[in-house]
DNA sequence: CGTAAAGTTGAATTCTTTCAAACACGGTGG
DNA sequence: CCACCGTGTTTGAAAGAATTCAACTTTACG
């Protein structure tokens, strides 16, 4: 296993001076504190991980880090920095499907061995863990307790899917995008340990729209209202969210259960 | 294990008396052949499967086979007929998440041990195999096998999931409509190894409308247009497309492709 | 300081919903 | 056999939500 890997590597990228995101440290702490992975790990399997992760990537912010269609031969943990995963329509336009922060496993789709079916794109500069494919294959079999995780993590984005898929259909601009937001909000919150009401948040109306399947003007319009009544704010890369629970009504949906964590088996 | 595996219990319900599903005709069948399970099982986990199940229960068309809140005690197998899952929202809206087949596997969530988080309705009379959650748990433990092949089915429903969150907020309500219908015709005839171009359809335009995130209405409007174009038909019960090419085109996503059976790891 | 990217605003248009009213069909019971 | 009823489908007209187009302002950054 290459010997930087307690090297802390933290500030590498930073998009975020003040309040950075205080997650892993060191390599180590990427694949321990991931949420993407199941928790109680013992040392037997955090070396595992470490052992078959092959090195850092730096992405830059725009850059891709899959591209969808060709085929996915490495899976990634998100180390430092945002993501997002989106698939492209003919016409150009986009859907971003998920929005990934640090600690997420990106690229695992049921069809390893074929192309891949989201490109995910760095929303900020970005460093990610690198498994080649090969690689993952081994893991999983050797460490039957990280196949459990990958359900665990599967089951769970499932779940916010579904979430998200009710407030497109069945939901009106305003509570759709109230319900993203706090949903990043809470998601940077539980990460970083912060009870502060405000969050470092890079996203650009653009990719708010993506998301919700609404236009950038209409977000625009959305988040002028939204603004207004105080529900929430968003400037110079800075979402505050002064009452959580008034939102939280507003949105109708109890998130902050939704993104604990939770066991499967 | 109970001796009335292998008692066929085909035809109990029927809504289809002229092209049935011909799926699984014994239980021990159902567990095999289910889309659900990763394929090539050998008998002893079979056996397995089998020796976990507790019984049979028909479920008539409007019953519910999961409830959305309450703790989730079963999982379950869709042996015959068609159910979907679907959230509630709190004006009494709802959005349907997924239409299940006969072979999925249901009720299966990143929390097992809270409230289920969606509910799942019968469409037609159904029969479900009743697997109780203790008995899952040990089976996944003794059977890591089949833990990986819900690793693959969880993916695989991503997959869908992220196709139908991108028509949802992208796609106008013709493809919307048209990818559903399409998805459907093409799941169906891939279980029932038909080949003819019109196949049982137990969906109103008010399950439609609930799957899409349209009005009822609109879907009603919307498939005169797709009628009028000659792409497809819907009557008493039967959804006909005569040229899948020409739909794909109209839809614009390889779903041929998407439908099919992948191996994960 | 100048340029590019992101955000803001207005007006017109398009898509979708809402409300309201028929219509078709399958089953029930007289 | 037919009237009756409920569910699901169809249609029209008006209202509402979200998009498009177009211009303008602000912010970030070399």
């Amino acid at each position: 296993m290459a010997d930087n890997n307690d090297k802390p590597i933290r500030g590498a990228v930073s998009n975020d001076p003040d309040v950075p995101l205080s997650f892993p440290t060191t390599c180590r702490d990427c694949v321990v504190r991931s949420r993407a992975w199941f928790q109680p790990l013992d040392d037997d399997e955090v070396d595992a991980v470490q052992h078959y992760k092959s090195e850092h990537r730096v992405v830059k912010s725009g850059g891709h880090i899959v591209r969808e269609g060709e085929a996915c031969k490495e899976l990634f943990t998100l180390f430092d920095g945002w993501a997002f995963s989106y698939k492209l329509l003919s016409d150009g336009r986009r859907q971003i499907v998920k929005v990934h922060l640090p600690g997420d496993f990106l690229g695992f789709q049921a069809d390893l061995g074929g192309p891949s079916v989201c490109s995910i794109e760095a929303l900020t500069d970005t460093v990610v863990c690198v498994f080649p494919r090969p690689n993952m294959m081994h893991m999983f079999q050797e460490q039957p307790k990280l196949g459990i995780s990958l359900v665990w993590m599967t089951a769970s984005d499932q779940m916010m899917n579904h979430e998200h898929l009710t407030s497109m259909g069945r939901r009106p601009a305003r509570e759709r995008l109230a319900q993203l937001l706090l949903e990043l909000f809470i998601r940077v919150r539980d990460r970083t340990g912060s009870r502060d009401d405000s969050i470092y948040f890079p996203m650009t109306q653009e990719h708010l729209a993506d998301t919700t399947g609404l236009t950038s003007i209409h977000v625009n319009r959305t988040l002028k209202e939204l603004r207004q009544e105080g529900l929430l704010d968003i400037t110079r890369r800075r979402l505050t969210i002064a009452d959580i629970q008034r939102v939280q009504s507003e949105v109708g949906v109890d998130l902050e259960r939704l993104t604990q964590k939770q066991r499967v088996i």
